[in-house]
DNA sequence: CGCGGAATTGTAAACGTTTTCTAACTCATC
DNA sequence: GATGAGTTAGAAAACGTTTACAATTCCGCG
């Protein structure tokens, strides 16, 4: 069943079939409607290999991310997949685990199946597949970190505004001492989220105490180390700002094992806004970053920057963010002392 | 950058290039080393819609799933993965949605991307998709339903074991109302965990109440709707199961918004054992259905069903399943009240 | 030394499209 | 009625591989 059947069946050349079919306007359509006829009696659908040898485009898009297993990419992935179907592309998903080797094969992988365009969405971790893609003339998205190239673009997330947020929404219920823990600081992502922390803190008056700054990693299981961690200091924090929703939840389960209570006895806020934060007990407050928004910036670039190769598009693009309250923040257990202190100050 | 080049650095022919490249063992060996050595210097690799298009073959392996979103698949396509990568295999991931319209979308995604073989991880949705690829000849793995022909093979899960031993963990802890929480219940699996649930209900010697079996549809937001539903009701379950953690995580926090305290006032068993389950507060006891396991069997009997075609291999296989018991299961609220009735029945 | 057969290399024909280029045709204009 | 411009259809050449088949080389044996 091939191109040459459709033709015979419409009596027309494989050349008419297959401008009948990309929609050549130049068909006449008493040929065209020939030729759909034939392709609906046969049951016909072009093979795309042959198709993309000859055009030398694939209709595939990569898409590389960290970790398939943090909520926060499937529903990034879902979106991705939707507005990429939608305009007649497929994807090509590839997960790095957070391993240079894996990262390695991910972008050999791609190239091997000529994607038109890859998104990376792996916040920042192997900037050695940049070149790459950059050198096959591939165009590219990135988030936070990338290269200057009219192929690329990249998205740069407002981390400093909704982490801000959170922690003056801390400062404002009393919380005076705040811990962090973060992502895997070899993530670019993670190393701006804490600094933006550190920042934020400043920012609020406060000043940071290294003990109560953790490394994570973003997955449930890092979340639950470092709270264990934190915990064995012999001063605790008051509240705890996450570098991500999952790392938030393992602090809350670390808690619920040491019998500690939120958010009475830790106020808690994640990063992420994942479906899930919502059905967390108590439910999550966190920092919300749209990966609705993050997955359909990546798409409509890459499509932008794939078909018109050189036009001039935005070459970075801001992508949102903003605290999302719930019932993990609270008074701090010893509200009513640090008010005390605080008004002896004279403050 | 083609095998011509290669050929020529070589000085040998691109036939030569070709078998080398596909380690035929008839190509001297000084030769492939020369051929190596321009590979190398070339940074080769083979097209892979040209090489698809001659050898019928493209190494790309569809996976259908109901829902990108439910943490389940993203452990399983994980795995999917990683065996596939490692055996030289591309993955191509479809979501249905449980919409048919997307389902139908998928297998026509597949079937022009020609994959070599497809899983259907929908848990018995769409049999449609079935006739074309039978049609097609295009390897398959079904779970619980699925054609009988050479080319594919199902996979069955063990359901009634494992929800056995959950109601039968109730029984002995002393309950004797249950409830349950169904999947959508035009998925065939969740259809067969319902009728599992009823017969594990009668093998203990309980009765089921109509009132306390209500459909859900296996997402969070299904959950806690089931679970509102299910709070209307004058009389109350003690115990309820659910046909998926998600639905279960659901129902922890319909509970939660109402107050009602697990496993005090209600014991909750889940059904999959996501990873997740373990960080529930409290942590969920449930049925652990092995997504690593259900994800090698499906490539591997994919690949056992490309490779050597009509081979006699199992055209079935059975998954296991178990009851992980954490703490979301105690004892019923009036235990000793149904105690007394007990004793006092002379049983 | 020549011949047959085995082993290995090279040539060329696929694979199913898109796309360039040429040919044919239509129509208006002179 | 012939010429030229402007359309539109078809023939054929790509695209980068694999692989059937032919050709060459090599070796052993008569």
């Amino acid at each position: 069943m091939d191109i040459r059947n459709v033709a015979e069946r419409a009596r027309v050349s494989i050349a008419t079939v297959s401008r009948t079919i990309n929609r050549v306007t130049t068909v006449d359509p008493v040929l065209a409607a020939r030729v759909w006829k034939a392709v609906e009696e046969l049951n016909y659908f072009p093979n795309t290999q042959a198709r993309a040898l000859v055009s030398g485009r694939s209709r595939l898009l990569g898409l590389i991310i960290s970790e398939i297993t943090n909520p926060f990419f499937p529903e990034l992935i879902q979106e991705f997949e939707n507005t990429a179907v939608e305009k007649g592309y497929e994807i090509l998903i590839g997960s790095t685990n957070y391993e240079p080797k894996k990262s390695e094969q991910c972008v050999r992988r791609m190239l091997e199946r000529k994607v038109d365009g890859v998104a990376i969405m792996t916040f920042g971790i192997e900037e050695l597949m940049l070149d790459r893609f950059v050198a096959g003339e591939i165009p590219t998205v990135f988030i936070d970190v990338g290269p200057q190239t009219s192929q690329s673009t990249t998205l740069m997330v407002d981390y400093r505004k909704g982490i801000f947020e959170g922690v003056q929404h801390l400062a404002v219920l009393g919380h005076r001492r705040i811990g962090f823990i973060s992502g895997p600081l070899k993530l670019r992502s993670a190393e701006i989220r804490k600094t933006a922390f550190l920042d934020s803190l400043r920012s609020v008056g406060l000043t940071a105490n290294a003990k109560w700054i953790v490394e994570g990693d973003h997955t449930l299981d890092g979340g639950r180390d470092a709270m264990k961690k934190l915990l064995e200091q012999e001063e605790w924090p008051s509240a705890i700002l996450c570098s991500n929703d999952m790392t938030a939840i393992g602090v809350q389960h670390a808690l619920f094992e040491a019998n500690l209570r939120v958010p009475d006895d830790f106020s808690l806020i994640g990063f992420d806004d994942i479906h899930l934060a919502e059905y967390t007990i108590p439910p999550l407050t966190t920092v919300r970053m749209s990966c609705k928004d993050l997955a359909r910036a990546a798409v409509n670039s890459l499509l932008a920057n794939i078909d018109w190769q050189a036009n001039s598009h935005e070459s970075t693009q801001m992508i949102p963010t903003g605290l999302v309250v719930r019932q993990t923040t609270g008074l701090p257990k010893n509200a009513l002392e640090d008010l005390a202190v605080k008004q002896g100050s004279g403050q």
